[in-house]
DNA sequence: GCGTTTCCATCATTTATTTCGATTACAGTC
DNA sequence: GACTGTAATCGAAATAAATGATGGAAACGC
């Protein structure tokens, strides 16, 4: 017996945009919610009318509303995705497999935790493994295909072989115990912090790397107190009035709200980190990656948009 | 508000492929009876996979069967399914508009009546125009775009601007009345038409000039008796001892089979004639086109496969 | 009335995906 | 152990999608 396909190809996600546009009431607007431009969700709704050889909506002027065929489409459009995504969630629930990211000890002390916790809620039978690595490692096993994914701090990357999808900025802060005596300067500059006793992370951290050469520049002589790999440490150290530290400031929010430590008002333009996801290009991202990466976009988003990108949802 | 993406395009096809393959418990014959090389369907299968980052069917070395997962989806599937082509019924019913095609008499009058009956089934709202014309015309209205559709008799086309769908093999058979000399020789070959009266159809019939251009070749002197636009003229013609004429077997099915006519064992290798849609390659097929279409290559294979291709159901 | 804005359609280009065909890998059969 | 039928893989070609830019038409402001 012969099953014929009587149609051309008709993507699920056409039927989503679909909706968003009788929502909406506007192709530009759906477009928009949906993450794409225009011209994209005309040229799908385009497809939808010629697939069913009919006028989906009424263009008037400025407003649209759907024909009578696109209203009859409208309830059978929106049980078919229901019914999609629901078997997507069924199924999701149940997938097992691996799922190894890489990260670095202050995004994993502080931003991750809840993300990781609402992604075992979509994918509980995921075996999730996070490591704590230092910024290169992250990079050179997703690289070679032994994470999955890599979550980092560090500047835009640029990398043949790499995909890095900005999250969020992440301001970094400096430091120092509440009765420092930088604490009372209005404004602290790199002539400030000469002479300074520095708290720092480990070798091949970015910002410290970045940090230094920074000061280094500035002529800017400084001693290097201690060195931990351990922010915990870091942080015990400056409330102990050990030194000041640069640190991510989601890593010391808490700290600074208790008044433990103080952020000393540090004006540098040149230091701009930003949270990346980082993956590599050529690995397929199935479906329990690709939901942690919308999380971790998601998260992100709420703060401060991720460089200039438009960031797009999830996008291989 | 924004409306999330999460998940990479998947065509409603894809699912049909699924359903195919659990339904045939095979990628290979699934393949084939959507029409689709096996790899395809491989792929296919393995995009849904991912999608879902579940394995769908388990493979043993010959036999296979669907997991868990896949045994879970198959009747949303199939219910998506359902919607979806229900959807595209409901709205075909109501579809208005015009639908023009040209053809010649000898398919109009026996091949596409019950066609263009079943069409009307299926898009009751069509004006569906019929234009009864000559080969020439045909393809020259069709390449002006004035035709939407032309069906024709000939054998393989070649063009630039049209695309030609063959749906059958057409053999043509020399036709005389029973009591003619000729019926009594167990082979009629070009010596055996010398001197014979022929009963052909207009000028500009393609199967017409091509015998003659055989008959001219073979050095056969032949008297044009009768030229006619009307195949039904030619057939009386012929019945009443007239001449001979060659005719498209379609066209003398019922004279054959009532007795009225006779076909001669005529043996030339050299005309074989397809009829085959003809469309404009540029131009835009609607859903009722294509269903058109469907329908008519659907009708050809039941009978011999066209030419030497795979033909593929509908594919612009 | 006339420019301005807003919104959708269209186009060309780049980018990605899909399809095919050929080949490889593998298991069951003879 | 060769053979057959079946699925996966790979490269190339065909196809489709997304984008950014452009054009046109209706509503809006003045």
């Amino acid at each position: 017996m012969t099953v014929t396909k009587d149609g051309g190809p008709v993507d699920l996600l056409y039927l989503k945009s679909f909706l968003e546009v009788a929502r909406c009431q506007s192709f530009t607007k759906a477009a928009e919610n949906l993450g794409y431009v225009q011209s994209s969700v005309t040229a799908q709704i385009q497809k939808l009318e010629n697939e069913y050889g009919v006028m989906l909506f009424e263009r008037y002027g400025r407003s649209m509303r759907l024909t009578s065929a696109g209203e009859q489409l409208r309830d059978t459009f929106e049980q078919i995705v229901n019914m999609y995504e629901d078997s997507k969630r069924l199924i999701s629930r149940q997938v097992k497999g691996h799922l190894e990211i890489g990260t670095i000890e202050s995004l994993m002390a502080f931003f991750l935790p809840p993300l990781f916790h609402r992604f075992l809620q979509s994918f509980p039978q995921i075996n999730l493994q996070v490591n704590p690595l230092i910024h290169a490692n992250i990079f050179q096993l997703v690289k070679t295909g032994e994470l999955d994914l890599g979550i980092i701090l560090d500047r835009p990357v640029e990398d043949e072989d790499i995909e890095a999808i900005p999250i969020r900025r992440e301001p970094l802060v400096l430091v120092a115990e509440p009765g420092h005596r930088l604490c009372l300067a209005d404004r602290v500059g790199f002539a400030e912090l000469d002479g300074q006793s520095l708290i720092v992370t480990e070798q091949g951290c970015t910002y410290r790397a970045a940090f230094q050469r920074l000061l280094g520049e500035h002529g800017v002589t400084y001693h290097i107190h201690h060195e931990f790999g351990s922010l915990e440490a870091i942080k015990q150290c400056v409330a102990y009035g050990l030194g000041i530290a640069l640190v991510p400031r989601i890593a010391v929010a808490r700290e600074l709200e208790d008044k433990r430590l103080v952020a000393l008002p540090f004006t540098h333009s040149d230091i701009t980190f930003y949270t990346q996801i980082v993956h590599h290009r050529k690995k397929w991202l199935n479906q329990a990656v690709r939901h942690m990466i919308k999380l971790l976009t998601d998260a992100g988003t709420g703060g401060e948009q991720a460089y200039n990108e438009k960031s797009r949802s999830t996008k291989s």
